[in-house]
DNA sequence: GTCTATAGCGAGATAGAC
DNA sequence: GTCTATCTCGCTATAGAC
């Protein structure tokens, strides 16, 4: 109990999160089907088997990283200032969605591109929380929609425009590029304010 | 020569077609590397020996359709009428990539996900192909902003913006959906038309 | 908690009969 | 042109020593 009390090994502490980091990693990059149990262990630098000390699965890792990267960004996306303007929500949700993003490009390159290999039940779960994520998005656009602050023809289409575009980000934008995150935020910004008929908001003139 | 002169095995000249249209289907529900050649071999209904009469080996089966896909793209691209005016040629363009992609959700599915299973001399031909079509809609953005017609912040980042956009169409739609194609149509052009800052035609008039 | 060893299986690809 | 049979390899997952 006492600090110092006793030496774990330290090794064997963070074996686990260094697992879901390689397989992270190794999914991202190659594809969930192609990556072996054999090369996730190679990459953490234990044995095969030790793996399942770990995780029951392969399966059971693959889910475990997609529901951690949903749960997470629901979590982030709760823990937002509420924003009673939609055009503020709009804005905020923007550069929260590419900001989130651009900082787990594995997990969400995994988490859009390796639903087909989940189970059926494991899928349902996942496309759950997604749908989760999208009607905040659409709830807002409608808000702003009622109010005439938004011309949207249709919510939902428009909430999936919005999403499709800023994920798509994430395609090319890398750390130390031709343009700053925070540059990239205001352009795209600037396109989604576009996109739903927006017009700048009065404490920030320039339209 | 002459007609019924000889009668070719019916099943013969149409197996090579088949195998891709299978590896297609196959590989845009379970992916490349989930999916076997036997599997491949069932669907058409033959064995897995006989798949070799027609590819050299499963990479080329992949290449060979990402290859097909994204030359019937270009060239059905360079095939659309000229347009002289920016905002038309961008509505033409908003137009054609929905229809064109949403009749081959399958090509499309594979053409952005398989990527990453591509050798690499083989991902450089098909990365070349895609930055065409890129460059197509980034060069009329470009000539709409120096008309004056668009008002865009970065040509490059509005080209990606557009397309991640109009693709994620594919990742909804549905035939004998809630909306019909036309009507998709016609709510993404209105979006992208606002997101890069233009008014509708004059021929159209309503904004 | 990690190792070695291996069971059990299915993969891609080829050889040769028909 | 398609088949059966097979080679060789690598996979997931487990068993049992340490």
């Amino acid at each position: 109990m006492g600090s110092m009390a006793r030496k774990k090994n330290s090794s064997a502490e963070i074996t686990g999160p260094r697992i879901r980091e390689a397989a992270l990693r190794l999914f991202a990059r190659h594809g969930y089907a192609a990556v072996s149990m054999r090369q996730i262990a190679q990459e953490v630098g234990v044995q095969a088997g030790a793996l399942y000390l770990y995780t029951p699965d392969k399966q059971s890792l693959l889910f475990d990283l997609m529901q951690a990267h949903m749960t997470a960004l629901l979590d982030a996306l709760a823990a937002l200032p509420p924003c009673d303007d939609p055009l503020a929500a709009l804005e905020q949700f923007t550069r929260f969605h590419i900001r989130f993003h651009s900082a787990r490009s594995d997990a969400v390159f995994i988490s859009y591109m390796e639903l087909r290999n989940l189970e059926p039940e494991n899928f349902a779960r996942i496309e759950s929380m997604r749908r989760q994520y999208e009607a905040h998005l659409e709830g807002l656009l409608a808000r702003g929609a009622m109010t005439g602050q938004f011309t949207v023809p249709d919510t939902k289409l428009a909430a999936f425009a919005v999403i499709a575009m800023l994920t798509g980000v994430n395609t090319w934008y890398r750390e130390g590029g031709r343009l700053s995150l925070a540059r990239v935020e205001d352009i795209y910004w600037d396109m989604v304010r576009r996109s739903v008929g927006a017009r700048m908001r009065p404490d920030r003139p320039d339209q």
